[in-house]
DNA sequence: CGGTGGATTGATGAGCATCAAACGATGTGG
DNA sequence: CCACATCGTTTGATGCTCATCAATCCACCG
């Protein structure tokens, strides 16, 4: 099962840079800073090393983390090996924030990946004096819960293609440079997070790529070329 | 679309009761009153027909709310009228918790029901002065993120029968009286809350039955003989 | 330039959806 | 009070979507 799971690991970061850097201050997406910023808490930095794992599931949870470069999936296994990831965090995302005392879903770096890091003790130190942190800590958690919610309608409601689609969708929007999306995840993690297999999201893509919706330059890089076309496949 | 969801509406209560009393104060499932209770606001009492909708999705969030007595489904619908419903809220559950100003699910009552609620912004202005509110109101939303986390790895990646043997022990932990559970809702409900059609629910229910896992007292009121085949079942 | 992990493509089949009909329970009107 | 209407549930027959198994293919890396 972990076998399956876990490929090659100490392999060198990959030459092409996949992930870009912390999106801006300004931005919804970086809610961490708005935090650390605000109430003056010690950040330290940390790396980790594809496909290496950040923390488990139902470990304690002792620190709130923001992906600085890199990117993260958090998800949860069944006893024989089948996996649903719940959400991948890409630049600025914050992660593994709990209002409870243990992480519920694991987390692994997907490539090589720095994070921001602070105790969850300091901050439910900070939120307990400070009624803008806790609305913060709030926010965050409720930004993730409509995440979860409108992935139970794709994977309890959708169709592979439509799948696919809000997902090329959702990545389009979260990390396009230039019109351009560079995936740092592989077949089989796209396929964990959409309840499909990898072959069937190959497949989705191929059709996608033979109908002209997208292009491809190697297999992680692709360019939507219709959203339109997208958004009406995505139902 | 909305004929195909919209059953009965003015019918008489049904007259078994089913969905009990609100749940006692000690228990971690009235979180409400421990939000109305402490900071003393203002809770009105509303009720709703089986089938009517108590908001629908994107409206502005006025209200939050409790079950007192009866059932509520809250859910997601795709354009063609394919629905998935994220969560059922029984009697002492809150519902209808936004962080933001509008309702991402609708919700409509299953059976009769009465709820309390209070408005949103006097919750607002009471987390804002009161730290432990705050707190309170950011415990609610991710106790709904964890369920919804849960759900999303029984969506992508469970078989029919293990989302059904999972479905029948939550709501034997939910809703179970000496043993025996009153389901308020329909098998159409439950496979769109499962991801499934009403008729794989049934064929499911019907097999556990077979096998001596279940019995019916009619087809809403269960008993699970076995919790321990259930749960091997779960997977 | 060869090696390796990841991606694509193909062949086949299983699980669940769909379509259809009968059955059962609940509430109504004669 | 019983026959009937109605809605919900069960059960059956069939087919489609997507999973599985398998064989290249391709990009990236040493």
């Amino acid at each position: 099962m972990t076998q399956m799971l876990t490929q090659t690991l100490n392999t060198k970061t990959m030459n092409t840079r996949i992930g870009g850097q912390i999106a801006p201050a300004h931005s919804l997406t970086d809610q961490f800073g708005a935090i650390t910023g605000h109430v003056g808490l010690l950040a330290t930095e940390f790396s980790y090393r594809k496909d290496e794992e950040i923390y488990g599931e139902d470990e304690p949870a002792e620190y709130v983390y923001q992906v600085v470069t890199g990117a993260v999936r958090s998800y949860k296994l069944l006893s024989d090996g089948r996996r649903q990831i719940g959400a991948f965090h890409l630049p600025g995302d914050a992660f593994g924030l709990e209002s409870v005392p243990a992480h519920r879903l694991a987390a692994e770096a997907i490539i090589d990946t720095t994070v921001r890091l602070v105790k969850r003790a300091s901050l439910e130190k900070a939120a307990g004096t400070d009624v803008q942190v806790a609305r913060k800590l709030w926010a965050i958690t409720a930004g993730e819960l409509r995440h979860a919610e409108d992935h139970m309608l794709l994977l309890g409601r959708k169709t592979a293609m439509e799948r696919v689609a809000t997902f090329l969708l959702e990545m389009d929007r979260r990390l396009a440079v230039a019109g351009m999306m560079a995936l740092p995840m592989c077949r089989r993690d796209i396929g964990d997070y959409l309840g499909l297999t990898l072959e069937t999201v190959s497949r989705a893509l191929s059709q996608l790529h033979a109908q002209g919706i997208l292009g491809f330059s190697g297999a992680r890089h692709i360019v939507l070329r219709n959203r339109q076309r997208l958004h009406n496949l995505d139902s």
